[in-house]
DNA sequence: AGAAATATGTGATATGTATCACAAAATAAG
DNA sequence: CTTATTTTGTGATACATATCACATATTTCT
């Protein structure tokens, strides 16, 4: 338990100086658990109270919308989880679900604020990986409602070569309708698009396994939008 | 001066304990400066050491997308300007523009970051705002791709009505290109879409002078998409 | 006050995607 | 192994909005 501790932190503990007492009070507090693909990890509208870490695996964060489930963003292990939804409201106003296998560490929110507290280290650390993500939310939104499919889909191949797998082969971990509900397009119009790059020799698809021939053109078609 | 700051902070105040000598500290290091409508306040990919606070006035947070200017979001005072922007990265990521006349305090980054060490109240707050500045941008941004324009213009003279006016009736701080840019419109589609609102009686113009006269059937457009 | 720049109002047309309607595969469930 | 259920593939059509093209106000500048 305390070993799986040590893992869980060894992250941050290289960044932020982190007393043994205090990973010991994390250890003392913590329950691991493992998720399949599909399982839901955080619930929109249910009551939370624990911070949640992803030790291995990959989960879409996803809003339910006015009219249909909106993907916010999807992350891979080590992240926390939902620190927003954790702290800003009781109520959680997100949900997260894995799409592939994973592994996640509850921590009481009760212990990970007083964490918080005593570490300055890890309070700005905190408060550091907070802002990035609402830049990258600005960022993201802004670039998503400009382009047009083409290049949306461009970025989300690109994001998944080069940020979640880092590498040109890879296994899709959602669904064309999922995708469709990432960048704001129909299944249909996500199907149609990604024959057009297998078409012009972008990539190769076998069922969900894609490759990238041609990252040059992604990045083109992902740039004139 | 430190008259001034210990207004500058009231509103904290209230919610954090805040010692004397900590306002006191706050006062010898920021400095006043007065906007005018249309001035920039935080400029995007410029260099940044200050923290921003907003005393007085309104002001548009926008960021520069692929295609054009994304208006993110409108903030009125009193609140604290791109602290994400300030956290997460040395140089500006977004800019803010004051939309009517402001005023601004900028205060000195290492104090602010001294401050919320020290005083864990006033470090839980700002973590706080920015869970949920973070919470909000993905709400808005999953309800701004999925409605079509009418319910997204009737959001935003819904939020000027009740959020940043507090008032039925109002001047509007912003072009109708501008709205646009907030809403992902162009600016012909905005002046169309509110000429209907005012042939259908729920709203009344005068120049950009605005009156909500039916605001059940605003929030009926804002809901049904 | 007059000139220049910016903001509004309104038609006609173009276009990217959504939506509908099925058929075929692939996965999951019993 | 067989039956459901969920995914994927593709055409035809509809529709919301962008875009273009002006005319007219309104504000800003000198």
């Amino acid at each position: 338990m305390q070993n799986e501790c040590g893992d869980c932190v060894c992250v941050l503990r290289s960044s932020v100086n982190m007393k043994d007492c205090q990973l010991e009070m994390l250890g003392g507090n913590h329950t691991v658990v493992k998720f399949k693909k599909g399982d839901s990890i955080i619930k929109q509208g249910v009551f939370s109270t624990n911070v949640i870490f992803l030790r291995k695996g990959m989960a879409k964060v996803h809003i339910s919308g006015p009219s249909r489930e909106q993907i916010v963003k999807l992350v891979k292990a080590p992240t926390y989880l939902g620190l927003p939804t954790t702290f800003g409201d009781k109520i959680n106003q997100y949900s997260v679900t894995s799409v592939i296998d994973s592994e996640v560490c509850f921590i009481d929110l009760e212990v990970f604020k007083r964490l918080l507290g005593e570490n300055r280290d890890f309070g700005s650390y905190i408060l550091m990986e907070l802002c990035k993500s609402e830049l990258e939310a600005y960022r993201r939104c802004a670039s998503r409602t400009q382009k047009q499919m083409r290049g949306n889909l461009a970025d989300v191949l690109l994001e998944f070569s080069e940020k979640l797998f880092e590498a040109d082969q890879f296994t899709l971990p959602l669904s064309q309708s999922d995708i469709g509900n990432w960048v704001d397009a129909g299944r249909e119009s996500i199907n149609r698009v990604l024959s057009e790059f297998i078409q012009d020799g972008i990539i190769q698809m076998q069922g969900r396994q894609v490759r990238i021939v041609d990252k040059k053109m992604l990045k083109m078609i992902s740039q004139n939008g």
